[in-house]
DNA sequence: CCAATTGTTCAATAACTTTTGAACTAAGGA
DNA sequence: TCCTTAGTTCAAAAGTTATTGAACAATTGG
């Protein structure tokens, strides 16, 4: 059971800036940069939004080609497209991700610390 | 009569990925930097559009603070506000003109049309 | 098997965005 | 003054996106 990602050439310039430029989205990938790459799971941005809300912003950002997400038991783990999206727009996340990290205006995700079962 | 434009610290991130999200003003943005700096009026994009839609999309990238936009006589005189937002975010603006340079998706101006194979 | 956990899907609604034409203002020239 | 040019504003229609709760699946552990 795998989802749908675009390929790397498949990823849409004004598609990622639109997804981008939501709060919640940003917010989202600011929190995966911070992480250095670890995968985390849906219920690690629960400060951001409801469950059924979430679900919705990571399938946009999925889409769009900005996160993949790997099934791994009931969880998914979601990762950044750094490389691909470096390929196909370079600069364009890091300076994304550079603006975003000392925005104060976006939401912020407190630290949840889950252990993912193997 | 001055128009209203965001001060560089007043410019926010998302709003202006959410108004670069959008291919007419993407275009907009692409013609603008094609341009080195010199000043354009509304009517040299009627291709992107009619007068009243980019009376719209040039009011949107100048109220995120993408655009400035000088009244001189009848025209406005639209530029790129690049050391704005270069000041603001580095890097970004640059990497979004990179990649919408050689996007054949986006809409263009004047005779850069696409060219599809029969 | 049963129950809990993780996350999706659906339908409804609310909120916003884009596009349009008609009417308008303001400046400049004949 | 009258006409043209440049662009705005308004209101309506059409389209899109975000948010919600309830119901649903899939997996895992007891």
């Amino acid at each position: 059971m795998t989802l749908p990602h675009p390929n790397t050439d498949q990823i849409s310039l004004p598609i990622v800036l639109g997804v981008l430029g939501d709060p919640t989205r940003l917010a989202i990938v600011r929190y995966l940069a911070s992480k250095q790459g670890v995968p985390l799971n849906c219920s690690q941005f629960l400060d951001l939004g409801s469950k059924t809300n979430l679900s919705y912003h990571l399938a946009k950002l999925r889409e769009a080609g900005v996160t993949r997400a790997e099934v791994v038991g009931t969880n998914r783990m979601i990762t950044l497209r750094r490389a691909d999206l470096d390929a196909r727009f370079p600069g364009l996340l890091d300076s994304v991700i550079a603006a975003a990290g000392d925005d104060p205006a976006l939401p912020a995700v407190g630290g949840h610390d889950i252990e993912i079962p193997a």
